[in-house]
DNA sequence: AGTAAATATATTGCCCCGATATATAACGAT
DNA sequence: ATCGTTATATATCGGGGCAATATATTTACT
């Protein structure tokens, strides 16, 4: 999924501006998209070009003139065709989960900071996305499925985070002298 | 978490070559780390400049010549400092969740598919996850953890797609035309 | 009066990824 | 016997993405 792929689909659900496309990408998809500014705005002007999306400036009253870009009809099934042809990948990447791997290079006062960040850092997705499920009645199936996968995930992790984290710290100790547990 | 440091990370646990490198990344960190040649060759030459790796060339029978790359202590201390100062934060990329956010675009057969690709991706991570973890006795706990980690979230998500696929797809479908669901 | 935060667009530089090129040899199939 | 595939091994290129930065205006708080 590139940044073309992303902007078309926020302007399958209205018109934007760069900067408005920014903040619905946050907003909708944070949880397993994200993106830049330097990638948006040459990107739509890239797909302004392909002739996929079509612009106006609309100048505002105590703000500045915004381009606000609508998806043609060209820019419409190009991004159907796009979604019958995109496989359903995954990628994870965790620099918790590195860090982990070297807990033994560590003091474990640092582990358990980590250890405590991580569980933070899950507890506050939760929240999020609970929050977005409960307060969002008119949310198509697809949206709140979106939803459902995140709370579930986020859910396991946080329930292993607070069942294993102390005896981990106590494993990481125990191995970094191993005759600490034969005697 | 960047190629330099990924790098470091292998060659701290043993000398190895760009391509041993690569190969050490997938088979340990594959399921939150990634990695290509075009990263790899290129963050080698620049870590060696910085002297924080050294090679020797190693000719080798019936095999090209390989440039065994080895930790400095510089590289050791450097890779150090790093993990001590690095943020554990995680990201998700899920080209399968931006295609449920428009199943409603797409036809039901199409979103039937990608969800079984999705559950069968979710299973052959997770037997991949337990056939390491239950066939390495000699794990570090930090590296058992990362494996605990990825199984407990493939199993929840899968059970959810267990059991969640055939309603989600009735969704969708009783949304497209919704005088169906008022007859 | 000052300053932080929000709105809005755009560029720059560094880094990364996928594809490709090159070379050798083991292995299996026909 | 040879053909194709896979594995070992290094390296580069182009397109693209990300974080930081620049610029400008206005609201809102201090």
């Amino acid at each position: 999924m590139n940044t073309s792929q992303l902007c078309l689909g926020i302007l399958c659900l209205g018109d934007a501006s760069g900067y408005e496309i920014k903040k619905a990408i946050e907003q909708a998809f944070s949880h397993f998209q994200a993106t830049s500014y330097g990638s948006i705005y040459p990107t739509l002007a890239k797909l302004t070009h392909q002739g996929l999306v079509s612009f106006h400036e609309q100048t505002q009253q105590k703000r500045p003139t915004k381009k606000v870009f609508a998806l043609t009809e060209a820019g419409r099934k190009h991004f159907f065709q796009t979604l019958m042809s995109t496989e359903p990948t995954e990628q994870h990447r965790s620099d918790f989960l590195f860090l982990m791997m070297f807990a033994h290079l560590l003091p474990n006062e640092q582990n358990r900071a980590l250890l405590e960040k991580q569980t933070a850092h899950l507890q506050s997705e939760l929240d999020i996305l609970e929050r977005i499920i409960n307060e969002c009645p008119t949310l198509t199936p697809g949206m709140r499925f979106t939803l459902e996968y995140g709370i579930a995930a986020n859910r396991a992790l946080l329930q292993l985070m607070q069942g294993r984290s102390t005896a981990l710290l106590r494993e990481i100790d125990a191995a970094r002298s191993p005759t600490a547990s034969c005697e």
